[in-house]
DNA sequence: TACACTTGTGCACCCGCGTGCAAGAATTTT
DNA sequence: AAAATTCTTGCACGCGGGTGCACAAGTGTA
């Protein structure tokens, strides 16, 4: 079990290609100075040895860690599963690690990215939600994270870099789609209400709504994006009124809170999605297609996105924000 | 943005607090021998100039990294999220942060693993399903993985340590469940053949079922846990046969095989869950209670049993494997 | 006050590797 | 063939901090 004393390094090469330890440095270094032979030496001499340089001290000297901490603070949201997979394997093959840090406990939120800190990652990117720019600029403060990267996610905060698709343009998508499909009575349903005002999808829903039917939208909101809150919010809303006074047409600011959402139209009122209560999402979750939901919604480009982010890593992005990308409405049977 | 010289070390705290270096350190060690003033001053000191200790340096300094990698192979079942959570969060109040290495990529995934390793990860802990004994043994190879550890999952290979609960157990639950309750015309919906097979949930089913009423049921496999596929399989499976031909309980290896299967029957196949064919499931995705699907599942105790890697962790597991943890049959209507 | 002891503190050396420079080796030039 | 280049290679020093030991300071006893 115990190979500690297997560990090679870079020392142990040096003697057995008849080399210094610099030279077998160089013979890992892309455009370094060696000759053919040398490295050929120290080549073989660690495939024997199974060396390996050491990521750690590499670190240590260089200051660059190739390490990414990811934040995330919404583990009830399928989406997080997909961006969490994505990033991690677009990352590595660019060779950055991915630090998997848990905020959703909002007390350890600010020790855990200290302690990402610690590690000296490159980046921190946030995939959650609940930071609110006060914690970010807190997080920011002192520490010594060197770029806080904003993912799928719009952020007002100038030492911020965020990287997300344009929720104006997906959000007009959905209105117009909602209102050419020719539904007049809407609700919007949002998470919480953490961020600037005027970066949310909901205001953003709510502005085009109004500028095309001339009348303003109602919305509700729950505290996380969590389907059980989304369930129960609607159905304690919605038994209130009259059949009449219900919308029909039910905006969500995520596929969670849709999917929430649908379960209680159908299960707890009884009614029927579309025909009596319309529902569109946000994220096209996996379950968002299954044959129970078939849910519209919106799909953003996480690849495209996730190679933003490297290039942001690497220092090669063009502007500070990437806000721009472009996603596809996916018009299921859900609206 | 560039905050790199704000790089406080130990040394700028010694300058600072007018002790040595060492003294500095002792500070921050629990147990050393420092008097009360010198912690006082030096702790003073470190606050006003923000100072943290460099994990990198320490790491490498004592070849203890408190850093884990959490190898992920599978993210279309959502069941991962909550182990995710649970994991990070649970590791992180005992110190240990996590790396996510994602193994989806057949190719990549021991290269993912050989790039944990070179970051010295004091242990890498398998939440996958797909390296086989074979991929484990050659990890535990040349690398330098301290202890392979096997999440959830049996393992036959030696050099690794398995944490999990009683499948023979769990799966007995399951089946005296669904025996006495009356279905008689079994079929197991399994995952990927990749272990040995006489650890798996379906062996056990099989066994036990075979035991009790004395007929072998039969079985059928899909290549990923992939909900799609199990969809996809019992379509075409079951539509070339006759109804009568059909079982009336379709035991699935977990959450996300049933939830597909029970899309399935009920969309393709017109027929009704429970009554045409019941359905159970392992595992106890959040999705399982909602009201579509309503599962009879089982839970694991994953909090116990993440409690449990933090022993092996710190070397203070008494068995080698704990693969003795109890979960709970959950029963709802889908069974 | 002198002595033995129990803390508390400083220091040399190490963890494994990167950087810049200078000396040595190989190659080219005249 | 000697000089001028160009390639290779070795080395001192540094990254930030941990460990064990030796010495200094503080405490107690006779």
């Amino acid at each position: 079990m115990k190979q500690q004393d297997n560990q090679v390094t870079a020392d142990d090469v040096a003697a057995l290609a008849g080399v210094s330890r610099w030279t077998v440095n160089r013979a890992y270094k892309k455009d370094a100075s060696i000759s053919p032979k040398s490295r050929e030496k120290v080549m073989t001499a660690a495939e024997t040895l199974g060396y390996v340089p050491d990521l750690l001290a590499t670190s240590l000297a260089t200051d660059r860690t190739n390490l990414v901490a990811l934040l995330v603070d919404d583990f009830a949201n399928p989406h997080k599963l997909i961006m969490m997979e994505r990033l991690t394997r677009i990352l590595r093959k660019n060779g950055y690690d991915t630090l998997l840090v848990n905020t959703s406990d909002e007390e350890d939120a600010s020790a855990a990215l200290l302690n990402a800190s610690q590690r000296r990652v490159d980046a921190a990117v946030l995939i959650g939600v609940s930071f609110n720019d006060q914690s970010l600029k807190a997080a920011l403060g002192a520490k010594r994270v060197k770029k806080l990267i904003v993912f799928a996610r719009m952020s007002a905060n100038d030492n911020t870099i965020s990287i997300c698709c344009d929720d104006r343009a997906a959000m007009t998508a959905i209105t117009q789609y909602v209102v050419s499909s020719g539904y007049r009575k809407p609700l919007f349903l949002a998470g919480p209400q953490t961020h600037s005002a005027h970066l949310q999808r909901k205001e953003i829903f709510l502005s085009q709504w109004e500028s095309i039917t001339g009348e303003a939208p109602k919305f509700v909101a729950v505290d996380s994006y969590d389907p059980h809150l989304a369930y129960d919010l609607i159905t304690q809303l919605f038994r209130k009124k009259e059949r009449a006074e219900l919308p029909d047409i039910l905006v969500c600011e995520n596929d969670a809170l849709a999917m929430g959402a649908i379960d209680a139209i159908r299960f707890e009122l009884g009614l029927s999605v579309p025909d009596d209560i319309a529902v569109t999402g946000f994220d096209d979750v996996p379950q968002a297609s299954s044959p129970h939901y078939q849910l519209t919604t919106y799909r953003q480009p996480l690849t495209d996105m996730a190679h933003a982010l490297v290039d942001v890593l690497e220092g090669k992005a063009r502007s500070k924000n990437v806000n721009a990308f472009l996603g596809t409405l996916k018009a299921r049977t859900s609206a």
